[in-house]
DNA sequence: AGAATAGTGTCTATTAGACATTATCGT
DNA sequence: ACGATAATGTCTAATAGACACTATTCT
């Protein structure tokens, strides 16, 4: 067997030669609303799946998006003109059943981001965008996978509220520790101890005081910002679930 | 436009309409032999990336495959006849520049095993295969973006051994209490208290006593295995790092 | 008995939870 | 001053770490 070139060898690969499955990335992209954790859905208007709801997602492009993260992004942006604050891979699903066309792979992200009243443009594919409760979500019956991809998500989110500061990117630019608290409540399902909670969160300083307060009709709350941090903050311990 | 059924959709489905980016598998296969973690590597016989060690890995086969797990273990059977005791996804890369043939996508698991002798054969694509410490892996310069695979597979144990029982994954059938530990001191790098550790692992219920003991020469030590549990055991609390 | 390794008793330090208390605002 | 919400003081409980101590084996 004659040696090549690794030039060589680039020149002569035929990229076609092989059977890939199609590969795509899906969003979860919570935010919280009217006192409640929603999702972004789209109404899919085509085949397969017509008429039923999805995750935020779509086909790698290989011309345009750099790498996986790009195309979640890219997808993001073409339903809403926000940026999220946070995204973080959780798991990538590829089996020959999830879709009818046959073998594909789809990497799953999920997305934090503050609301606030945005356009959602449901665009090509879709026939409607809509921000749904993850409750009301989880009843329905979504497209391909994505009620798994939903729960993993979810757990996911889940699990590193009890011991991160995940949260803190679903809050707008200045925002009070109870609307903080409030928040992990929502994600937790569950009441945290004021004093533990503000504890947690002063040891982390991940925040800072903005010396604003927001008037609340009584005592007026100290208003805070997120500092932008490199890594996620870990707690020492975790929130201890309710016995 | 005139909408057609699912079915007829179907039917027309073509999948060589658009690009794929190709579809890959790579798993970093971590063991523990002569009191330190190694991981397999092959040494690559073809382009590209040539004669540099790579984790074992390998393209989706869309025939034969059933999901993304099955082509992970189908590539670790290729190479060893042992069964891994854990498979856990760990990050799935995608870009243009990972592999010099273009837009790649692939889904990085790690593997737990108890090591024993075992015949490994390098197959097709490689022409050697062997055992490597992780400290001398990472010195390598590994083929495509195998470094950073590695790594990240390395901070997934390394973070998981401070609060949960995955390391008794890479325990045979009968261990001691001690080598358990030893195990988790190798994975962390510091020593552990003995006390402190059997605390933990009583409390987690993932192991139950043989009846058995190890002679050591003095006194004997009680031989233990696992109970089989279809969750990872989480500890309430962490190890903690020394300060 | 002595040496060595296996395994335990128990004290300290840390920190999450509970909840009573104090602080600060508008009216 | 009063009521309400924001924020704190401080006690208790749980548990990880430290390390001295006991247990069991072989020679």
């Amino acid at each position: 067997m004659s040696k090549i070139t690794e030039k060589q060898f680039l020149e002569d690969y035929n990229p076609a030669v092989f059977d890939r499955p199609s590969t795509a990335v899906d969003s979860v992209i919570f935010t919280i609303k009217e006192g409640g954790l929603h999702v972004l859905l789209l109404k899919r208007s085509d085949h397969p799946f017509m008429g039923k709801w999805a995750l935020v997602g779509g086909y790698i492009d290989m011309k345009n998006d750099v790498d996986l993260e790009a195309t979640a992004i890219r997808k993001l942006n073409e339903k809403t003109a926000l940026e999220c604050a946070y995204l973080e891979q959780v798991c990538t699903v590829g089996d020959s059943k999830r879709d009818p066309r046959g073998w594909t792979v789809s990497t799953c992200y999920f997305a934090l981001l503050a609301w606030q009243e945005m356009s959602l443009s449901a665009g090509r594919g879709a026939e409607d965008i809509a921000w749904v409760t993850v409750e009301e979500a989880m009843k329905k019956s979504l497209a391909f996978d994505h009620n798994r991809l939903l729960n993993l998500s979810l757990e996911r989110l889940r699990a590193k509220s009890l011991y991160t500061t995940l949260p803190v990117n679903l809050m707008d630019e200045e925002f009070t520790l109870l609307e903080l608290q409030a928040a992990y409540e929502i994600i937790l399902n569950q009441p945290i101890q004021a004093k533990s909670f503000r504890r947690r969160i002063e040891n982390s300083k991940v925040t800072e005081e903005t010396g604003n307060f927001k008037p609340t009709g009584k005592r007026p709350a100290m208003l805070y910002r997120k500092i932008d941090q490199p890594e996620t903050y870990f707690f020492t311990r975790t929130i201890e679930s309710l016995g």
